[in-house]
DNA sequence: AAGGCAAATGTTTTT
DNA sequence: CATTTGCCTT
């Protein structure tokens, strides 16, 4: 194989990063500037120059997506599929390792992984059998603080007793999910890395086979590892390991979940030798949009420096426009979108970003009005979808009667006749006996009363009816099957509204996935392994990429994206950055990385926008624009002028009828005003007639204040 | 067991 | 404001 497809299309710094084969290297990657390529094109130098068997190699990464992604390059690179590479993420190659070890991890050989939903379900019910108050101490923040704990790698033993009242609660709580968790063989995301770390350290042996096996490690995204990856990462390194960590300290922008961006600076420290290269030369944006970001950024005090730049022109301006309300901004961005289109862009090459969800929806509605099609990302995925969980939950129950996860969520679903009475019996009766739920449901078979005992036997005989994993049917017949003769299909189909049909559509979806689902090994079977991808895996947000679509999405899930045409929307203060983020310094820094990266997902064209006031919440809103829009240097942007005359949303349409003073004819909204004492801003909205007459102005040092016309003197500029 | 109503609650998200 | 949740009723 020849070398030069490796290393010829690399520019100097990633050729270095590419084929520095003599210590561990840190490459600081800065957007846009071919991280993936590096990642890929080292583990191909490694294996046909160096010698390196794939075997030998670990590459990690965070989303399903990314390391779908570097096996594809991989595989396309090298021309060959190395089965033994261990190419995942974090939590898949835990997962892995905890199913090849299970007995030594302390594991029932068909645990069960638990998701957000299934994990708060589970600390409710700790909840209730310790009678904490829910109330008092809302479940949403028990499962964020044993989250948390997990992520530093803490159990509920390591934790110190305080006379905190929330602390102690918290750590009471911690312990009974722990219990709980382990009774019922379920492992939650957190705790995949945390047992894949305690395996290592428990069994030296086994340590010691996986430091000698993997010779080369390669982590992407390494500024969002949390503690316990660290941790993980640096004990699987050992004293032989090589590690290759390709990252951007100023694309880290989660920290709020438990990735700390130190592990770089710990990376130099703990691993000796290490050899730092920064890729600075960006392929993908104009020279003016690189020099926005880096001045943007540039602001962050806790930096290790980078200045991006490229061979490409500067490129337009970016433009700045300030809506009125949120309303006039999501108008103004779906008619330059109509503009893209008409002059035979594509609508998939436009991306729409924004700082929350909740600001979505007025950009949806625009897009409507102007029927342009879109694609919202974010909310629900595939897997977590309340049908397709329940249509697990009997998948998993095949695999394993004693899924207590599996068995109370479709135990009663469809309805069966089988209520909370019945349900809490059966709880008690499996805690107090150590049985799982499906035998207390044996157990207690004789001593219900007739109604419940008929459902339960009826609900067992129909799981142990349904064909199993060795009935020689395929994958999508079982699941076919388990869906109909369960009931579930026609369950769903029942729910009123759209939502039935989507459902079975969904569950249709279901059976496709499984009839394209390829099974990695052949020791298990292809629904055990379809079941364990399902948890691991959300699904992509939404199947069908073919269609031409304008995207939606939020700031943090553009990361890794790119886009000729980017809006950046919502750039006001108390908004972005967040109000909830602009006390600590430390998490203003983050806003603004999250900035830095919402400007470098822009190839051609930034639009940044923003409301003068904004709905939020049923109150309104007056915030001045962004501290980061201040930061471009003003060359850099062109203001985009209100056009006169803009038309007046209809809710805020005065009845008709009636004389007009001509004060509309004066002052539109949106105009710029001049006040003796408020100094300039900009109409908002009107009230009144005549000498009632009173107008909304947002100025702009004193905030919006309502007028009244004929008292103010307000002079139009 | 389903429907109706009041109350709570509202950054960011992957696994 | 609007959506979700939990509690209550039928």
């Amino acid at each position: 194989m020849n070398v030069t497809a490796i290393i010829d299309p690399l520019n100097p710094p990633q050729r270095e990063a590419v084929t520095n084969t003599d210590s561990h290297l840190l490459v600081l990657a800065g957007a846009g500037s071919g991280k993936t390529r590096v990642l890929v094109h080292r583990i191909a130098w490694l294996v046909q120059v160096e010698g390196v068997s794939p075997h030998e190699i670990l590459a990690v990464t965070f989303t399903n997506k990314a390391s779908r992604e570097m096996r594809e390059r991989i595989y396309a690179l090298l021309g060959s599929a190395p089965r033994s590479m261990w190419v995942g993420t974090f939590h898949g190659l835990a997962h892995r390792l905890l199913k090849m070890h299970w007995q030594e991890a302390g594991l029932s050989e068909t645990f069960q992984v638990l998701d957000a939903e299934d994990q708060l379900r589970l600390i409710k019910r700790v909840y209730n059998n310790l009678g904490v108050d829910g109330d008092r101490w809302p479940p949403r923040q028990a499962q964020w603080f044993i989250n948390g704990q997990k992520d530093e790698g803490l159990r509920a033993r390591h934790l110190q007793q305080t006379g905190d009242p929330f602390a102690t609660v918290m750590l009471q709580v911690y312990r009974g999910y722990e219990e709980a968790c382990d009774r019922a063989g379920a492992v939650d995301f957190g705790e995949l890395l945390l047992r894949a770390h305690e395996l290592w350290l428990n069994k030296p042996d086994l340590l010691k086979y996986y430091q000698q096996r993997f010779r080369h490690i390669l982590v992407d995204e390494f500024q969002d590892t949390n503690a316990i990856q660290y941790a993980w990462l640096r004990m699987l390194a050992g004293d032989s390991g090589w590690v290759t960590a390709v990252g951007d300290d100023d694309q880290s922008i989660y920290g709020w979940r438990g990735a700390r961006i130190e592990n770089i600076q710990h990376f130099t420290r703990d691993f000796p030798g290490v050899q730092t290269i920064k890729l600075e030369q960006n392929y993908r944006s104009t020279g003016v949009i690189l020099k926005a970001a880096n001045a943007v950024i540039a602001r962050n005090a806790e930096r290790l420096g980078k200045n991006l730049w490229t061979e490409e022109d500067d490129g337009e301006v970016i433009s700045l426009y300030a809506g009125f309300n949120e309303q006039d901004e999501a108008r103004f961005i779906a008619e330059r979108i109509k503009d893209w289109e008409s002059i035979g862009n594509l609508r998939s090459e436009v991306g729409i970003l924004y700082r929350s969800n909740a600001q979505s929806r007025v950009l949806e509605e625009a897009l409507l009005r102007l029927q342009i099609p879109y694609r919202i990302y974010g909310g629900h995925r595939f897997y977590e979808r309340a049908e397709i969980k329940n249509a697990l939950a009997y998948l998993r129950l095949l695999i394993n009667r004693h899924d207590d996860t599996a068995f109370e969520r479709v135990i009663n679903t469809p309805t069966r006749g089988i209520g909370d009475k019945t349900l809490q019996r059966l709880r008690d009766t499996a805690r107090a006996a150590e049985i799982s739920l499906w035998q207390a449901a044996e157990t207690l078979l004789s001593e219900l009363p007739a109604r419940a005992a008929g459902a339960i036997s009826s609900f067992r005989d129909l799981i142990n009816g349904l064909p199993t994993e060795d009935s020689g049917l395929c994958l999508h017949e079982l699941a076919e099957r388990a869906i109909t003769v369960s009931g579930l299909l026609d369950f769903h189909s029942r729910e009123k509204g759209e939502r039935g049909q989507t459902r079975v559509e969904n569950l249709g979806e279901l059976l496709n996935a499984c009839r394209g689902f390829e099974p990695e090994d052949h020791e298990q079977s292809a629904l055990r392994q379809f079941v364990d991808a399902a948890a691991l895996d959300a699904g992509d947000r939404q199947a069908d990429s073919d269609d031409d679509a304008i995207q939606l999405m939020t700031l943090h899930s553009a990361k890794g994206l790119e886009f000729p045409l980017v809006f950046m929307s919502g750039v006001e203060e108390n908004l972005f950055p967040h109000k909830m983020s602009v006390e600590e310094p430390g998490r203003l820094e983050e806003e603004r990385r999250l900035c830095y990266v919402g400007i470098t997902r822009a190839m051609k064209k930034l639009y940044i926008t923003f409301a003068e006031a904004r709905q939020l919440y049923g109150k309104e809103n007056f915030n001045p624009v962004s501290r980061f829009v201040r930061d471009i240097p003003g060359q850099l942007l062109e203001e985009v002028r209100l056009s006169t005359g803009v038309s007046r949303p209809t809710s805020y349409a005065k009845p008709s009828g009636g004389t007009n003073d001509g004060t509309e004819n004066e002052f539109g909204l949106g105009q710029r005003v001049l006040h003796h004492i408020f100094g300039e801003g900009m109409v908002l909205n009107f009230e009144g007639r005549g000498a009632q007459a009173r107008v909304q102005v947002n100025f702009d040092n004193e905030g919006a204040k309502w007028l009244v016309l004929q008292y103010a003197k307000l002079r139009a500029m």
